[in-house]
DNA sequence: CGGATTTGACCTGCGC
DNA sequence: GCGCAGGTCAAATCCG
């Protein structure tokens, strides 16, 4: 998919664009919607699910962001996309408390061969806030302290009726600069914030917002 | 006043 | 069987 390669840069331009409101969610409309477009365990549908978990650009606008790294996948991914998830340079800063994360991921799709596959997939992002906008709402329903972290660990359940996607989040415990995020399951809807964009200026380069909802025929 | 968050209790799975 | 750790529930509380 050779759109997939041009992800971070339309990233950028829709970041000019809009400022501040802007998120993966638009760019994942792109290549269909996880859950919408399809139950099936393809590549397409399994990155399309990825990016609809990508954690975005905070609602903070001064707020630190950085995605850094992907971390790990199963459930309906496929390992052959690991290379097409965006990962800046950044991620080598980290690379002890990176190797230690794969680990337990590594242990954790051991245990999970056992139990039904649900799609999961977990960012370490550098960021001073916690709680990254990614589209989605989310109600927290839980917070626990973890064995061997000094931060607790905050769970939220997607509060769009009938979607029963979670998440977690807590800071890495290597360095409390990173955010873990882990998602588990495909949203069942189309991200409140969803942009669609009905042209590009040729000048700048800039996208010009057209609306929360596609476009007839866009979808196709 | 309604929705979101907090937080202690409870449930479940796993290792010993 | 027991204890521990992770995950979830739900009543109390907070906040816009």
């Amino acid at each position: 998919m050779a759109a997939v390669g041009a992800a971070p840069l339309l990233y950028q331009q829709q970041a000019q664009a809009v400022g501040d409101g802007c998120y993966f969610s638009s760019m994942s409309s792109q290549f269909s919607h996880g859950g919408i477009s399809s139950t099936s365990s393809s590549p397409a549908s399994s990155f399309s699910a990825a990016l609809s978990a990508t954690p975005a650009i905070a609602a903070d606008p001064e707020a630190q962001f950085d995605i850094s790294e992907y971390l790990f996948e199963e459930g309906a991914f496929s390992a052959s996309l690991t290379p097409v998830v965006p990962v800046p340079a950044v991620a080598a800063a980290g690379a002890s408390s990176a190797t230690a994360v794969t680990a337990r991921s590594a242990a954790e799709s051991a245990a999970a061969a056992e139990r039904p596959r649900t799609e999961r997939i977990a960012f370490r992002t550098r960021s001073e806030i916690e709680i990254l906008d990614d589209g989605y709402k989310w109600r927290k329903y839980g917070k626990k302290s973890v064995k061997n972290s000094p931060n607790p660990r905050n769970y939220y359940r997607c509060s769009t009726e009938g979607c029963n996607v979670k998440k977690r989040v807590e800071r890495d415990r290597d360095d409390p600069a990173y955010v873990v995020t882990t998602y588990e399951g495909t949203h069942s809807h189309v991200s409140p914030s969803t942009v669609y964009y009905a042209s590009q200026d040729a000048a700048s380069g800039r996208f010009f917002v057209a609306g929360t909802h596609p476009p007839p025929g866009s979808l196709n």
